[in-house]
DNA sequence: AGTAGGACCTGGTGGC
DNA sequence: TGCCACCAGGTCCTAC
């Protein structure tokens, strides 16, 4: 999927176009494409919502609603939201979409059908997100080279594993993992555990500048991945290892 | 705790 | 040109 910088990018666009305008119609074509609630009670839950803020956890883009409802958005695979203008041409694979009040639509695209959509209110009973289970924020204050050292001792899987689990650093993926781990010049199939502080220290510093660098160029599209306006990103010619040979 | 395998899905690609 | 097998940036579940 797009992984955390992909999933950055397209949160600082809905950031800067979205909040202030509401949700006027909302129409799914997929119905397993919603996590939360039944699809049904997503539309209806949707229906006059203004749209006030756009943050990011892991690999989940979360739109912030009035009355203090989230909207969350994974883009599994090949998961996208375009925003595009009243009459703007089709999307192929346009799985749920959001009519605006100034005539706007925001598709969900995603061919694989990977991709979720949650709708969770601020007074819940039971089921909670899945974002709340999230491990640390990569590019947060919190992800110290004595943090990252923390949750990986004593662990036998493999270093890459580890890396790519969201319940212990959240918004890493395949792409991200094997940049960071040559960068830190560190074998994925070391135990995780087996790592000394030193090659630690590099390894978060390595998933920073990686991350950053790659938020930095909008992301890497590497087959599908695409911004709000179905633009390319920038990082694909930075990749050192992932899908290279030799 | 870890891992291997399968499931969920579909489209693009490369080989023949 | 056409068909087919294989591959894909994710995550979840089950069985060892």
């Amino acid at each position: 999927m797009p992984e955390l910088p992909e999933v950055e990018t397209m949160v600082r666009d809905l950031r800067a176009r979205l909040p202030g305008r509401s949700i006027v119609e909302t129409n799914v074509h997929w119905d397993r494409m919603v996590g939360h609630p039944s699809p049904e009670g997503f539309k209806a839950g949707l229906h006059g919502r203004r749209l006030e803020a756009i943050e990011r956890r892991g690999k989940f883009a979360l739109l912030a609603l009035d009355g203090g409802g989230v909207l969350g958005v994974h883009r599994g695979m090949t998961g996208s939201l375009f925003l595009r203008p009243a009459g703007f041409e089709a999307d192929r694979f346009v799985r749920a979409w959001f009519r605006l009040d100034d005539g706007d639509e925001l598709r969900f695209d995603d061919s694989r059908k990977f991709g979720r959509l949650y709708l969770y209110e601020s007074v819940r009973n039971g089921s909670q997100p899945p974002w709340e289970r999230l491990g640390v924020e990569p590019l947060s204050e919190e992800f110290t080279a004595l943090a990252l050292f923390e949750l990986l001792a004593g662990r036998r899987a493999a270093i890459k594993t580890v890396l790519l689990n969201q319940l212990v650093v959240a918004g890493i993926g395949n792409i991200y993992a094997d940049e960071a781990l040559f960068a830190a010049g560190i074998r994925p199939t070391r135990p995780a555990g087996s790592l000394r502080k030193r090659e630690v220290g590099r390894l978060r510093d390595a998933v920073s500048s990686v991350l950053a660098g790659a938020i930095a160029r909008r992301g890497t599209t590497f087959s599908t991945y695409r911004d709000v306006d179905g633009e390319a990103g920038g990082n694909q010619s930075r990749l050192m290892v992932f899908h290279r040979h030799g």
